[in-house]
RNA sequence: GGCCGGAUGGCGAAAUUGGCAGACGCACGGGACUUAAAAUCCCGUGGAGGGAAACCUCCGUGCGGGUUCGAUCCCCGCUCCGGCCACCA
């Protein structure tokens, strides 16, 4: 009888919030806005891990709170429904992924209903639904609509790109295929990742050491023509713009990583004309030649056959520069092999586009390469450098080459070491002691730092960053280099090979062979869906052709105008849809536009996002790729969609005994057992283990990083927590839990447990800990005795006593402030201790008891709003005004301060709150204790600060 | 190798501005109630030492230095752990 029942409460008041549509946000916000974002889940076939609730408690508790506060709350849920697991388990089953789909959310939904949280299931979406995709077509009409200008650094529309005279010139279609090229939707034929077990092109992104993110399969490169974003356009602004938003730096420095702007400069290093290849040596004649003819001012946009251009981010090593080196896929690497080394480049070039990038990375303990036999000249010295290939230079990166200078560059060294090239020191380090400055100038050791120039003619003496600006000005000038940003992010490979995503609004055109002719043509937006094809079967074929490739003629080859076309058969990645949801939230319904410009205005930017950190670069840097597009096409009125973010932290399994050791040195436990492919038997037989030996770390003491039973001190135990995974079977199912403990005894849980941002392992006993508290909150305020739960004699309807109101006030106070900066633990934390005061008090004032009530609501809404009818409300207090909070009620006329005598705690006395600085240490001295340590010493300073402490500093 | 984060009792943690380290909770120990158990309630709980007791002393926030009257907090140098990226010129 004195535990609540969270079966019973709990279902009534989700069906009263349901029925009340308590939560409904209305269209255009009323009073202050405030919008509110969960990263929507995928709908695995697993149902909700107890991670997802950890953010969702979070967002809800701000949206409640707020609520309460009068803020005008949005704050949606949808469905990131495209996804892989329901097309490989159609491919298994033959169940259409729509169906599956479907029962995933139904699951999902029903998970999230039951924990309460305060969603407008209105505007509930799903990015499989077509009224959904219908926009995300319509947003990637957008991007192919749309150039970006470099000038006024953004987006325009296509028609506003200028076209050259001999292009207009040309007709219609060679205005077309110009256009096409600068399109921020694009197609490029281009080795991809192509991974047979997945039927799948993955972007680079998605494959991690040579294998697929999802399921470790291996991946091989095959050209293929795919859809490509030039996201590269926007990584100026989505570098800059990074300051303009609320996130940690933490995350903000993961995306600029990702992003990854470097400066340092292009420089051509002359090869001679193709007609002189053969060779292998552009004269010191020919070389002089080049140099008198190039232009003085400006950079040609492409560098000639004539040159190669790299690119570095250390211009002041020119002059050490000792060779080159051309990725495999460099388009000169034919030209520049000298017959003579034919043979190797060929057979070095095939070996290097077979490697995974698994091989290419993995092996890359020893550099390997080949020589051309050719020549290039520095353009700064004249001297001539071989030209190697070498796959440790990557084609995607830079100009695809680069000047080597081993003495200053770590691969450069080592690959240098390992074919014997020169090394040669321009930048003497001086005298840090971490160096060994002796080594470095006789070349045999690499320093990578910034220094002084030596052997560096005209430049000796420089240091590191004068050298970079003087050799910058002096290339520019002569026409053989300029300064250069690079980046590593890469553009956007936006197609995949499946059939469960959003179609492309894009038809081939066909000749009257019906051969395709190379242009396209969009759907109308008017047009829009294009929805997915019945297909009969879902198998794979073990080719990179899109299985759409395979849909009914009718479907494939649309007939418009009488003309007849192919349909694009890709689909788009499942980053596509969950890339602009947040704006379908403000307006789910709306059949005209994407979102009302007046709604989107109103509600826009998204004020606080929560989600997991994995997220924290992919998802929303191709977000705010889309916000950014759609802001420059004028859609939406912010720049950033996210004012700010927060990451919530990973919870790990419950903590594990890992193994132990006996007496006599023996290690029996996970580093002894060989894992099998899943790990699963390393933690079986450590467990058996340890129940065979009967052992309970909290009564063992720690020594070091082990344990040591005090029962059985030949046993050493070490324990830790792990992620949870199905094969170790430590995953925690929130359903249970809520079986078990109630939705409000979870959510509360999930926020006791330390910091939302923090990693922590999980703890059922915790659970049990906060539902105790849920209990004592009932029982503080119903009766405990009679079978239908009364309010309890105790509270009474009268003033609180001074103690109890300050109590009170104190609660409010730090409540309040705690949610506000989301510290609910412990916020959570000093409700414990006004429950712990007023469970001891006989006379509970109601006022006091329902201000407790309502600061619970936002974390333990169920248990929350039963309390408050039960002392007498009808209505659900989601909209009751927030507790207020009373200074005058907490101030405390008296203050407890310690005393120090040389900082350390002597004593403690009782002063005025007001006392000034003499009074205070008047009260120290004449402190029995105080004044008997203090006599006979020499005081030489007091410090006293004022309602805090004092401090007796003697000689 | 690079970037970011972290290290406080047996455990999760707290200390909001440099000012009484360990709030709150778990676990554990003792007691009350009970035939008994569960539940509940009360007391104790960083370590070492002293005292009949109220209490007192010393040590203590990963390690080594520094700044300061005073450092979990600031600075310098390390160690270990976690996350992300990784031949990006």
């Amino acid at each position: 009888m004195p535990r609540y029942n969270p079966a019973v409460i709990e279902p009534k008041w989700q069906a009263y919030w349901a029925e009340h549509r308590t939560f409904a946000a209305p269209r255009m916000p009323v009073h202050e806005k405030l919008y509110v974002l969960d990263m929507f889940p995928y709908p695995s076939g697993d149902g909700l891990h107890v991670g997802h609730p950890e953010g969702y408690t979070a967002t809800d508790i701000i949206c409640r709170m707020q609520r309460m506060r009068g803020r005008s709350v949005m704050h949606p849920m949808g469905w990131d429904a495209f996804g892989l697991p329901a097309e490989q388990h159609a491919k298994k089953t033959g169940t259409p992924p729509r169906v599956t789909t479907e029962k995933n959310v139904a699951t999902f939904r029903r998970q999230l209903q039951m924990l309460g949280f305060s969603y407008d299931w209105d505007r509930e979406v799903a990015t499989t639904d077509p009224d959904y995709f219908r926009w995300t077509q319509w947003i990637f009409l957008q991007l192919f609509d749309t150039w970006f200008d470099p000038d006024q650094k953004r987006g325009r529309p296509i028609a506003e790109l200028p076209i050259p005279p001999e292009v207009a010139t040309a007709g219609d279609d060679a205005v077309r295929r110009y256009q096409d090229e600068f399109r921020l939707a694009y197609q490029s034929e281009a080795p991809v990742n192509w991974c047979p077990a997945l039927g799948t092109v993955l972007a680079n992104e998605e494959v991690i050491g040579g294998v697929s993110e999802r399921g470790g399969h291996p991946v091989v490169r095959l050209p293929l023509r795919q859809w490509m974003l030039r996201i590269t356009a926007y990584a100026d602004r989505l570098e800059n713009d990074l300051d303009s938003v609320d996130w940690s730096e933490s995350i903000k420095a993961l995306q600029r990583n990702w992003i990854g702007r470097s400066t340092g400069a292009e420089v051509d290093f002359y090869i001679g004309s193709p007609a002189a290849a053969g060779t292998g040596k552009p004269s010191g004649a020919e070389f002089k030649a080049w140099r008198n003819v190039r232009p003085v001012s400006g950079f040609p946009r492409h560098a000639g056959d004539d040159v190669i251009r790299i690119y570095t981010t250390r211009p002041d090593t020119l002059f050490g520069a000792t060779y080159m080196v051309l990725a495999p896929e460099h388009p000169f690497v034919e030209r520049l092999t000298q017959p003579a080394h034919a043979a190797a480049v060929k057979a070095y070039v095939e070996q290097a586009a077979r490697k995974s990038d698994l091989d290419r990375t993995d092996l890359a303990k020893e550099k390997t390469g080949v020589f051309t036999g050719s020549y290039a000249a520095n353009p700064v010295n004249s001297r001539p450098v071989p030209i190697w290939i070498a796959d440790y230079v990557l084609a995607s990166y830079g100009t695809g080459a680069i000047m080597a200078v081993p003495a200053h560059d770590t691969r450069d060294f080592e690959f240098a070491q390992q074919f014997g090239l020169e090394i040669k020191p321009v930048v003497d380090p001086g005298d840090d002691p971490a160096v060994d400055r002796e080594a470095v100038l006789a070349g045999s050791a690499v320093f990578t730092g910034e220094g002084t120039a030596i052997n560096s003619g005209e430049y000796d003496g420089l240091s590191t960053a004068e050298f970079k600006r003087k050799i910058a000005a002096e290339l520019t000038s002569r026409g053989a280099g300029r300064q250069a940003v690079n980046y590593k992010l890469r553009d956007w490979l936006f197609s995949r090979q499946h059939f469960w995503g959003e179609p492309f609004p894009i038809l081939h055109e066909l000749d009257a062979d019906g051969k395709p002719t190379g242009l396209t043509r969009t759907i109308a937006a008017s047009q829009l869906p294009v929805n997915l094809p019945e297909l009969a079967v879902f198998d794979s074929h073990g080719s990179p052709d899109p299985p759409l490739e395979r849909a009914p003629a009718d479907w494939l080859y649309p007939v418009i105008d009488g003309k007849r076309y192919k349909r694009e058969t890709n689909t788009m990645p499942q980053w596509a849809g969950s890339c602009w949801y947040y704006l379908r939230f403000l307006d789910p319904k709306n059949d005209q536009v994407l979102v009302d410009p007046a709604v989107e205005k109103a509600w826009m930017p998204v004020d606080i996002y929560i989600g997991g950190a994995e997220h924290a670069v992919l998802h929303l840097l191709y977000a705010r790729f889309w916000h950014k597009v759609l802001f420059d096409r004028g859609h939406v009125s912010t720049a950033e969609p996210f004012q700010k973010l927060v990451n919530q932290g990973m919870i790990l399994g419950e903590m594990e005994l890992t193994g132990y050791q006996k007496a006599d040195g023996q290690w029996i436990g996970s580093s002894q057992v060989t894992a099998d492919e899943d790990g699963q038997a390393v933690h079986k037989s450590t467990r058996e283990a340890l129940q065979s030996v009967r052992v309970n770390p909290a009564q063992a003491q720690k020594q070091g990083e082990s344990f040591v039973l005090a029962a059985q001190p030949e046993v050493r135990l070490e324990s830790r927590a792990y992620k949870m995974s199905k094969s170790r079977g430590n995953v925690v199912n929130p359903d249970a839990v809520v079986r078990e403990y109630g939705a409000d005894a979870l959510r509360l849980y999930e926020m006791f447990m330390g910091p939302l941002e923090a990693t922590k392992p999980w703890s059922m006993e915790g659970v049990n800990g906060v539902r105790g508290f849920l209990d004592r909150v009932w029982r503080m305020i119903t009766q405990e005795r009679s079978e239908q739960p009364e309010l309890n004699p105790a509270v009474k309807d009268v003033p609180p006593t001074d103690e109890q109101n300050r109590v009170l006030h104190k609660t409010i106070q730090g409540v309040t402030g705690d949610l506000d900066r989301m510290a609910f633990n412990t916020a959570i934390s000093k409700m414990m201790e006004f429950t712990n005061f007023f469970l001891k008090c006989d006379v509970r004032p109601k006022s006091a008891v329902e201000s407790l009530v309502l600061l619970l609501s936002p974390l333990a809404p169920h248990v929350a709003e039963e309390l408050w009818q039960m002392l007498g409300h009808e209505k659900s207090l989601a909209y009751e005004p927030w507790p207020k909070f009373d200074p005058a009620a907490v101030r405390e006329d008296a203050v407890e301060i310690p005393v120090q005598i040389k900082g350390k705690l002597r004593g403690r006395i009782v002063v005025p709150l007001d006392a000034t600085s003499e009074a205070i240490e008047q009260a120290a001295r004449a402190e029995p204790r105080i004044a008997e340590l203090l006599a006979g010493e020499t005081i030489v300073k007091v410090v006293v600060v004022k309602g805090r402490m004092v401090n007796f500093v003697t000689k």
